[in-house]
DNA sequence: TGCGTTTATATCGTGCACGATTTATTCGTC
DNA sequence: GACGAATAAATCGTGCACGATATAAACGCA
């Protein structure tokens, strides 16, 4: 199926924009048997990663990550609060921010995460070394795709 | 396993979910321009896809490829068919079928999807071959992430 | 023919994604 | 100190994703 390179791809199968679709729900549909079980959805089970990475940041640095906005966080935050897993206070130096940390829930469900990534990687069935490559190229792809700019310095 | 990639990616950013996953919004993102001048959402412009590589299939047959149940898809057909860039009709032969096809206006839009393609795989800022490689590799995992087998011999 | 099973869509409720707007706080400049 | 601009979250409305369930047509088989 590869001839000349310069070509378009024409098959809906070929593009990319399906191909990333497509597999991000693959994705999300291989986590929910393990993460059900722990009351948490996908998306705040990425939250929660981002957290026991690095521990207390404000709503709009834990979206920098995600590439989420205050309108996407905010409720999800709230249901986390709710349920126990993290905690949101705002700044006391500066009042419009909001920290959020882990609660001892959240930060006990740390010891899941090995077995669920072991479990997703197995699943993949494929190298690391190839999952590695992957997350390279889609990480670079998110970045040019990015008008502004994903930025990691983090909140300073 | 060779020592070095033995271990497990600790890091929130060197993970699979999160790449996918960050890589697919992104994605969305750099669509929306193009598409909200045509009165699509990015899911509603995959389904007109699928449609122009191969008319008039049934529900099921597009959620296949989509990766989408009928509880997706049901509404999003109906907009589509109130904007009238589809047509929904009951199957004569089987009547629990409901055959999609492109409406005029769904069709027309096909002439505009080389220059969105050319544009997104432009922003992508990679090389043709690469973007190649990464659509096969999310195929690849996609496939093997989709407990049923995602199936492409076609409905025939 | 009748009836249980399977199959194809549709409906419902909850949660996420995001554009647009709002609210509240801080900053810059005078 | 006052005030408009900038910034951080929150709110609102629409559409998508999906589990669970419902509806209804087709099928299998006694």
């Amino acid at each position: 199926m590869t001839a000349p390179t310069t070509a378009l791809p024409e098959r809906a199968e070929d593009m990319i924009c399906f191909a990333v679709y497509a597999a991000s729900h693959a994705m999300t549909r291989a986590y929910q048997p393990m993460l059900k079980p722990l009351g948490l959805t996908y998306p705040q089970y990425l939250v929660l990663t981002v957290l026991w990475n690095e521990d207390t940041q404000t709503v709009g640095a834990l979206g920098k990550w995600l590439g989420m906005e205050s309108n996407t966080l905010t409720p999800l935050l709230k249901r986390l609060e709710a349920t126990g897993h993290i905690r949101r206070q705002r700044g006391k130096d500066d009042e419009r921010q909001v920290f959020i940390s882990l609660a001892p829930k959240g930060d006990a469900l740390r010891t899941e995460a090995p077995d669920i990534t072991r479990c997703i990687i197995e699943g993949a069935g494929m190298e690391l070394r190839d999952l590695e490559r992957l997350v390279e190229t889609l990480t670079q792809l998110r970045r040019n795709m990015t008008p502004k700019t994903v930025k990691q310095g983090g909140k300073a």
